[in-house]
DNA sequence: AATTAAAATAAGAATCATTCTTGACTGTGG
DNA sequence: CCACAGTCAAGAATGATTCTTATTTTAATT
């Protein structure tokens, strides 16, 4: 991994540190990866991607760059039943719909207003730390 | 595996045959113990109750068993990130929630009369075929 | 610019839940 | 009794993820 002291092009207009995580030239191309296409990735499907740019680098790193960015909260993952996980930038409250005709992941959001205490029947005392939604179907045209 | 011809123990009240799934000696142990203790078990933990009852049955039997239950909509595959899976007999509509101090898994019902649509912003067109919830969180005593 | 310690990376090995493969067994009906 | 279809047990294979370790990079200091 050849260094440039000067003014390496990856020095673009990215912030250096995102939540206290030094942004790396891989974890910046990684983190840039999910926000540019928006998918829902896997980690093979980011690395393939990724590879481009940064030909050197290897499945286990971007496991670890993901892992990282997921620690500090910048993404999230997306798990469809054992499938390999996923990976989504989208840190709003949001489900996912599988549309079992294309493949593709769509975010879903709740309609304004909604709260799942006024739809759940849950235990009195309950304290939700954590949401995960997902559907699968199709879309008719 | 011997088998007795007049009246096994095990030829209970059990009916024979559950949508269309021959309910073998083996199949009524996993569905039985799914049914008593419904704590949502993963395969192995199925495995180690059952064999108390057939010590021969072998852990690839087990999960032979939760797939066929599964296929015939007897059971449901439960899943948590991606930890074991685990399996419920509860065909309801429900999700599940994590109580992250006692490690126990409990059903979570919508109230009476609520419709997904309601609640998401769903494309219009959308069908929906299966829904998966997950919460995690604890219980203020 | 050189020195150093801490953090991050690359490469491959290890892990482990799950699935697959294969050969043996069981029960039913002819 | 015999053939057939359905099941089962045992172990091998799979594959996503994690771990290990040596190397490289970074940031901070002389
Ligand atoms: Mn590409
Ligand atoms: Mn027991
Ligand atoms: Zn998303
Ligand atoms: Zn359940």
């Amino acid at each position: 991994m050849v260094s440039d002291h000067t003014h390496s092009p990856d020095n673009d207009d990215f912030p250096q540190e995102i939540n206290g995580l030094r942004m790396t030239r891989q974890r910046k191309e990684v983190y840039r990866c999910l926000m540019e296409h928006r998918v829902h990735p896997t980690a093979q499907d980011v690395f393939l991607e990724v590879k481009d740019k940064l030909p050197q680098i290897s499945l286990a790193t971007v496991y670890n760059c993901l892992e990282a960015l997921t620690q500090h909260g910048i993404i999230r993952q997306v798990h469809f039943d054992r499938e390999s996980c996923r990976y989504c930038p989208n840190l709003l409250d949001h489900g996912h719909f599988h549309d079992q005709a294309t493949g593709k992941i769509h975010d879903v959001t709740f309609k304004p207003g909604v709260k799942l205490e006024d739809v759940l029947d849950l235990p009195p005392g309950t304290v939700v730390s954590n949401i995960e939604l997902t559907l699968r179907g199709t879309i008719a045209s």
